[in-house]
Order: C-alpha cells, then sequence, then structure tokens
DNA sequence: GTAGCTTGTTGAGCGTTGCTCAGCAAGCCG
DNA sequence: CGGCTTGCTGAGCAACGCTCAACAAGCTAC
C-alpha cells in the first residue's frame, strides 16, 4: 500500500545518500509542529512515498532517526548563529545575539520545538542540544577574549537560558524595542562575565 | 496474572480516593528516573498490583495520569518554596532562594526530571510547569513590592530559567561556595527588577 | 543480450503499549 | 438471602517500533 507511490511510476530508486538526506529533510519539516520524540516513522515514511521498513534500513532504531533529525536542526541553527570569518572580534557576540533573536522572530515555533524538544527526557537528543550550548560558550567566551574555567562556562550557559526564555516570551510579548532587548542581553552577560561571577 | 499481587490475599479492594493516591504516588516514585511521558502503564499497574484496566479507570487517558503525577510534584515543590505565613516580607525571597537551593541539593535527579519533563513537547504538562513558575512569579513580586507588569513578569521568569540552569549545574559541579551562589541569584534578580529592565 | 552481483526496497508478521468493553465479585443495605 | 453499587479483571483491538526473508533495479562481465 505505501508501495509505489505513484502508480504511474514504476518505482523510484534512490542512492543511499539522498534517501538518508530526503528522510532528515521530512523530519526538518516535521519538527516545528511535532516533538521529535513524537514522530512516527509510519508518518515519516508516508511522506517519502517508502515503507517503514526502510527508514529501519537507514536507521537502525526511531531513536537514531530523531537523533539525527536533531543533529540536523543544531547545525542549521549553529550555521545561522556563528560569526562570518573575518568578523571583528568585538562584533561577533553582538552580531550573534542579533542573529539569534532574528532566528527566533523568523521561527517561533521551530525554535521553541528545538528548545523545548531539548529537554524531553531523552539523552541522546539533550546531548546534542548541550553539545550545541557548549560548542556556542565557547565562541562566546574566545571572541570576548574570557578565560574558559568552569565557573564562567556555567555562567554563560545560564546566561544562555535567560536568553532563550526571554526572547522566547519577548517574540510572543514585545515588551521592549528589539534594541533594548539586545542592549539588556549584552548587559547582563557584560557584568555576569566581568564580575567574575560575584555581584556588588 | 497481574490479578491477586499476593496469592495468600484474596483480592485487596480499595477506596477511589485511597487508589487514586496510591497511583500518583507511584508516578511520583517513578518521576526521578523516568520522564514523566515514558511512564507505562504496565508498569504502574504491576507496581500497584492491579490490572492495566483499572488504571483507566481512575483516569481515562495516559495523559491525564501523568499530567495528574506532574501536577502532583508541582505541589510538593511549591508547598516546599512558598513562605510560611507571617515571614517578614524582605524575608520571603530570599527564603524561597534558599529553600530552592536546598531542594535541588536533596533531590537533583528529581528536580531536573521536573525541570526537563516541562519542556517535553507535551502541552498539559507544559501548562502544569508554567502555572506553577508563574505562582511563583506572583509571590517574587509580591513581596518584592514590585508592580506586576508583562515586562517585569518576563524579566523573573528568564531570571528563573537562569536560575534553574545555574543552580542545576552547580549542584553537579560546585564553582563557588553556596553564599556566593544565593548572593550572585539575588543580585542578578535586583539589577534585573530595579533596572526597570533596562542596563546602566 | 543475458548472467550475475550489489543493494535499494518491500510485505508479512511479532511484541509491546495505550485503550475499550462486557462482565465478575466485594462489600453494604434491605 | 436478594439486590445494589462499584472496585476490579481479562480478553481483545489498533497503533507503533522493529525484524526478516525475499524481490527487483541497475550496474558490470562475459
Amino acid at each position: 500500500m505505501t508501495g509505489s507511490s505513484r502508480p504511474g511510476h514504476p518505482r523510484l530508486r534512490r542512492t543511499a545518500g539522498d534517501r538518508r538526506a530526503q528522510l532528515v529533510q521530512i523530519g526538518l519539516e516535521l519538527l516545528p509542529t511535532t516533538p521529535v520524540q513524537e514522530l512516527t516513522i509510519d508518518e515519516v515514511a508516508r511522506r517519502a512515498g517508502i515503507s517503514r521498513s526502510l527508514l529501519f534500513h537507514y536507521f537502525s532504531t526511531k531513536r537514531e532517526y530523531y537523533t539525527a533529525v536533531t543533529r540536523a536542526a543544531a547545525d542549521l541553527l549553529l550555521e545561522h548563529l556563528l560569526p562570518a570569518p573575518g568578523t571583528p572580534a568585538e562584533q561577533q557576540v553582538p552580531g550573534m545575539l542579533d542573529r539569534y533573536v532574528g532566528w527566533v522572530e523568523t521561527f517561533p515555533e521551530s525554535h521553541l520545538a528545538f528548545v523545548r524538544g531539548a529537554g524531553g527526557g531523552d539523552p541522546w537528543v539533550s546531548e546534542v542540544y548541550e553539545e550545541t550550548r557548549g560548542r556556542l560558550v565557547e565562541v562566546a567566551l574566545t571572541t570576548l577574549d574570557l578565560p574558559d574555567d568552569t565557573l564562567r562556562r556555567q555562567l554563560v550557559l545560564a546566561w544562555f537560558a535567560f536568553t532563550e526564555d526571554l526572547v522566547g516570551s519577548w517574540v510572543q510579548e514585545p515588551t521592549m524595542t528589539r534594541e533594548e532587548l539586545l542592549a539588556l542581553l549584552r548587559d547582563v552577560l557584560d557584568r555576569l562575565t566581568t564580575d567574575d561571577g560575584r555581584g556588588r
């Protein structure tokens, strides 16, 4: 029944790489509307016009599949955020922040799905999420010319959580101008990192 | 097979209230080790010594069940955090912060499960989580004698995200003293709320 | 061209899990 | 004892993740 998607076409045979890419792509398209872990093999296979079995040929487990989808989403985000090579150091963090807000403005549900899905309990997915956050912290600390010690990592990671939450709710209900938001976020980060983590 | 849990006992018949409470209790005990949504009816019923069907007699849907469990967990947390009546206003927020850190120190996995499980995609669970955060913000704003406008709510909620993240990682790897942590958190909150949300 | 190999692809089917439903039986009342 | 309420069960269905044996598309070799 799932077999030949169109009666006219005898059967379409793709290369392994193409098929994998197609399946991940379908996952990405479904991501905004469905929590990653709730993607059903049936649905994905149906959209791809293939049988369930074939999906298991490429991803030996459902978890392996949606982890791949999550990683693809994370890579898209990173690619969008990371500063273009040659950007002056002092512009890198502001630029990333600005692009981050833009990203959330453009794909609010998609972003929510990624951030939320991260916590969804599955260690594999969380790992991808943590890895992404880790790489962003690294870039931030490097370009801010700050030592990469445990304390500062913790503070910047917590600031990420702050940023994700605030930007998320700000997009839903803009309580200040975009510039004020960016200034506030940068200000909090500055104070956290230059204070050596201690108040007063 | 699941029926009479002990061969000796003919069959145990409980009142509706007792049974519900028992089932929710079992869910709470499983919560630290299992993401809420991954609780299986089979497992819970087995632990309660009843058939799967009975669980559906009390909770018409699995989601209804684990939402009840989540709500119970949230209530436990709130009960622990909310200040005792008669506490002087200026002590309420510090007290809650202190008890929050204590809670995370005592039940690290349990806390992680709650915070993480919150985002897990399910709107019902997220709602319980948001509701809990909302009530905490309300208490905070009231006792800090601050106006309860949208901007301030957003800032305090984002500060919660900051706090959850930082306390969570601090428990795993204490990069400062407990007092420094508390002071830092209070300081960030103070600056956010007294600055009217704008830096400088 | 056809034989043969590789490999993309399928269908039938199994175990688990969420959920339904008809009916049993425990305990109380008359 | 008869009858009522209601806690409770077992069989069974549909959906889903996953397996496995086998088919067939497209390439190369002769």
